[in-house]
DNA sequence: ACAATTGTGAAAATAATATCACAGACGACA
DNA sequence: TGTCGTCTGTGATATTATTTTCACAATTGT
């Protein structure tokens, strides 16, 4: 509403006028490191700004805090927002719901859950599991669990269109030692594994690793025991306030890397799209209008 | 290895495996509001993450600090050199890779789309249909086409747990009418059609509603013509940097519906969930830890 | 059943903060 | 130039907070 809350930085310039020589030395000093010098020993402010400690203890309460701590407290908590970023601040989106509704609070979850896991991504990881699962002369192999096989066979719909020899495996069933012996060394798995880790998830990890197989996993951010055999890791942050975890982030992984793929050899996977198009056309699934 | 700098996040990520449980938690804690929650006191870091105050002090000193302040000092000197640096500004998600990577330009897309999504979307209408969803006195049928059937599928999967009489089906198979037979009125579907909107799936939608049947319908901004047939339609934003569009959004709105559908009537699904936890004990299907 | 991990509660050691009194420095002003 | 009031640093001390460590019990996976 009124008073978006005003950054330690801006209260000390507001004051500015309003302080001592040096207490304005110190607040200077503050001010160039900011706000790393802040947050250490108050002795350690106070020689670095040349000035004395309880020029410092005097200086904080001037500026309306109980003491160093509380003052310390408030810079960690500016840094925690700031890190942040401006996208979670929801007022952009909380259209006709107030921010307690669930809507709001879940989709403030996500959205941490979004900024957390593309901080933690090396782009390069991404970009060589990208070029393994869009390697036509690999045969591709998609697992998922329980939960994870709805997350598996969207990537696999969607593979299927761009590129050949892809299979879909689900871990929880009995066939899949099936696909196993067929799997060739260079061949590539692609394995969803989120908490509530599988037991069968990871012996067929055991097998195909055994058999020279390259793994890629999709897993959370505890890591499913499968990452020792991987040869690439994505790791989603997925906790929202539910009883169960959210599987919007690694969704977005998933998504990025048919774009990624799609994009390497895009002659291709037009071509491809073409001829799906006229069969679709043939069987009349879709509505041509409206 | 010559170490050029290596910041604090990075060899807490490479120790990572190293840890245990309770030291990879409170590692997963210092890391999701990094570096702010490193520079208060230890014991608030400790409750912070979940884990006792001795955990704190044994991993520090695992990472190759004498002690808490020393690993503090670091951070600090850390956050210094970042605010020097050239000016590190956002936007740009994934941090090590350039904002025209695919990942950054993705996920900005995907922001983009929850924020438009989140904003059009009315929480009276949401609660309305979660309402509907819940109530377990109407049988529920849950309807996916041939890509949106991985969510339709995610849905069900979880509000299986939640409450009885749930029912997945496909509208691309050819068994769906067996369905139709049963429907009463009063019973409802949640159907979920997005571009590429099927003929199957609006047929589907015609007879339901001809039956007496509510519908609740997931589908996107182009409006699915199922929506005329719709109690509540719940449109999401699906335009991404990709041949495809993206489900992520949509995803986000079931989990958000799960969420809610859990808590309108919690007690009696935790007991449901907790008589699945038996029975997956039983199974082994899961691992237990690590 | 065993080994490893983790939490508990407590105590001791250390470090940091908050204050105080006082003296020197400085500028304002007559 | 001298006086006054304000500001500042010094050094010391009391107080509080934080860290560090310990032994032991509980838990958990193997």
């Amino acid at each position: 509403m009124t008073d978006a809350k005003q950054t330690i930085s801006d209260r000390i310039q507001e004051q500015m006028d309003a302080l001592t020589r040096a207490e304005r030395q110190l607040a200077l000093s503050i001010l160039e490191n900011y706000p790393a010098s802040g947050l250490g020993p108050l002795a350690a402010l106070a020689k670095g700004a040349h000035v004395s400690v309880p020029t410092v203890a005097r200086m904080v309460q001037k500026l309306g805090y109980k003491g160093y701590s509380d003052f310390q407290a408030d810079l960690r908590e500016e840094l925690g927002a700031i890190a942040k970023g401006p996208i979670a601040k929801h007022e952009t989106w909380a259209g006709a719901a107030p921010s307690e509704h669930i809507l709001n609070r879940f989709t403030d979850a996500v959205i941490d859950n979004i900024r957390n896991t593309l901080a933690h991504i090396d782009p390069a990881e991404f970009d060589a599991a990208s070029a393994l699962v869009a390697d036509p002369s690999r045969h591709l192999y998609i697992v998922g669990g329980r939960i994870t096989h709805t997350l598996a066979e969207y990537l696999f719909l969607h593979l299927q269109v761009i590129r050949p020899h892809v299979t879909h495996v689900q871990s929880t069933s009995n066939t899949w030692p099936h696909y196993l012996v067929n799997a060739k060394p260079g061949d590539v798995f692609v394995i969803f594994d989120v908490r509530r880790y599988e037991n069968n998830t990871l012996k067929l990890a055991e097998l195909a690793n055994a058999r020279g197989a390259k793994i890629v996993l999709f897993t959370d951010q505890w890591r499913s025991p499968v990452h020792r055999m991987a040869d690439i890791s994505l790791t989603s942050q997925i906790i929202v306030p539910s009883a169960w975890d959210s599987a919007t982030t690694t969704m977005l992984l998933v998504e990025s890397m048919i774009s990624a793929v799609q994009t390497l050899d895009w002659e291709k996977t037009k071509d491809r799209m073409e001829e799906l198009e006229d069969i679709f056309d043939q069987t009349r699934l879709f509505r041509k209008f409206t």
